[in-house]
DNA sequence: TTTAAAACAATAGTAATACTATCATAAAAA
DNA sequence: TTTTTATGATAGTATTACTATTGTTTTAAA
């Protein structure tokens, strides 16, 4: 017997879900799809977040969530395209955080804050994906997420696509900025920098405090937002 | 027959040579004591260069040096180790560099330029350590270097000491840094970022363009040295 | 110059990693 | 109901990251 009422209420369920489309060259599959496929995000964040890049392996993650290596090799050809597709799952998220939160907001100046305050404190304002825990994938980001462009194989994976997502997420944090000082010789690399130094410094303030002023308390990232301003506020003026 | 005129010249070739005492937990055997630890220094830097770190391994670099995987193990516990030794050799190297060619500078403006100079131009100011390739070690430690402090282990790492030439280094430019403006809030956020900006602006230009406005041809950097002092002349006033 | 010690090479071996291949079974779609 | 697709179970391979042992050079000390 079909039961209808279940299938339009599956249907309502997974419409309102939020669901990036990454690259498809990431995937084998689009792991989005399945119920697997949702588990191997998930636990692959956790077991990231847990070992560390190195030290995960999808036989541990296979073990983890009760299938075997070779299904999980169904997904995603090997580790590496794994990594790319969350950090990529990451500034998608971070773009949609900002849409969201500077939608109606015309002031340029503002604009810059709210984005800053956005990728900030993305993890803590979390739209409910729940396959996937933002914080823990954040603090992959921070960790391991410069790994996923620093190999020998990063023209090919560029020119693939596969760094589109934070691409154009610095594309349009640039036009702000070019937006708030015209002659502002470098909104790219400001952009960019601003990204780069919020993980860099997070990162810092937990493992090698003599490199950086902040401190960051459990996960209270609240400096690291004043120090963005205060940089940017001096560039830009 | 010993022929003391050999003997001393020798001797003083070898005094003639930069060797810098680096946390002696980095190796097992000192590299920079033998034949083959330099070897090992050597064909390492073009290795890692060549292949990339992951790709980089004991056996390829026995092979090209005509030793052996044991011989290697001699030296360095595994190749992590051997890239944090490469990574702060360059930074003492900087640190050197820098010492000399502020020597004698006293306005703080024009120091934090030359320091500025120093690194950005460092592989091409070549203080003659003959096995060494200053440029390729540059090129590690741009494509590989945050992968040193990168790891589950950081915190290990960090308690031995392994990053101190770094943290020593960004502790003297940050003195520069409140020299010249006592007032600025994040010394030393500046100096690091400072060196994290030229590196990955380098590789941004080189591998991933549209994240930076910056052009590098060939090994011109100029472009990277002016966007370095662009922002500190901002930020600093 | 002899002798002892240290350094290095040669070889072998192990557990783990990063896959690939095949076949059977269960679930979903046509 | 049949067919396709998805997953599980199992096995196997080349490579990596080591460790251990033994013999031979090279170097340094006496």
């Amino acid at each position: 017997m079909f039961d209808y009422r279940i299938w339009f209420w599956i249907q309502i369920t997974m419409s309102l879900q939020i669901r990036f489309s990454l690259n498809d060259g990431l995937y084998l599959k689009d792991p989005q799809d399945s119920k697997l496929g949702k588990n191997i995000i998930q636990h692959s964040i956790l077991l990231i977040d847990e070992y560390g890049f190195e030290s995960f392996t999808f036989k541990k993650l296979a073990e983890r969530i009760g299938s075997t290596e070779a299904s999980i090799y169904r997904y995603f050809e090997n580790k590496h395209l794994l990594l790319i597709f969350l950090v990529n799952w990451y500034w998608e998220w971070v773009s949609y955080l900002i849409k969201v939160n500077t939608m109606n907001v015309s002031d340029p100046r503002i604009k810059l804050k709210i984005i800053i305050h956005s990728f900030v404190f993305a993890p803590k304002d979390n739209p409910g994906v729940e396959y996937v825990n933002e914080s823990k994938l954040h603090n992959i980001v921070i960790s391991e997420g410069v790994k996923a462009y620093h190999t020998k194989d990063v023209d090919k994976d560029n020119s693939k696509g596969f760094f589109k997502s934070y691409k154009s997420l610095a594309n349009s944090v640039s036009n702000v900025i070019s937006e708030i000082d015209p002659q502002f010789k470098y909104p790219y690399a400001l952009a960019t920098n601003l990204f780069e130094m919020s993980n860099n410094h997070i990162y810092f303030a937990k493992h090698l405090p003599r490199l950086t002023d902040i401190s960051v308390n459990g996960n209270n990232v609240d400096e690291v937002e004043t120090m963005l301003n205060y940089f940017t506020d001096k560039l830009l003026s």
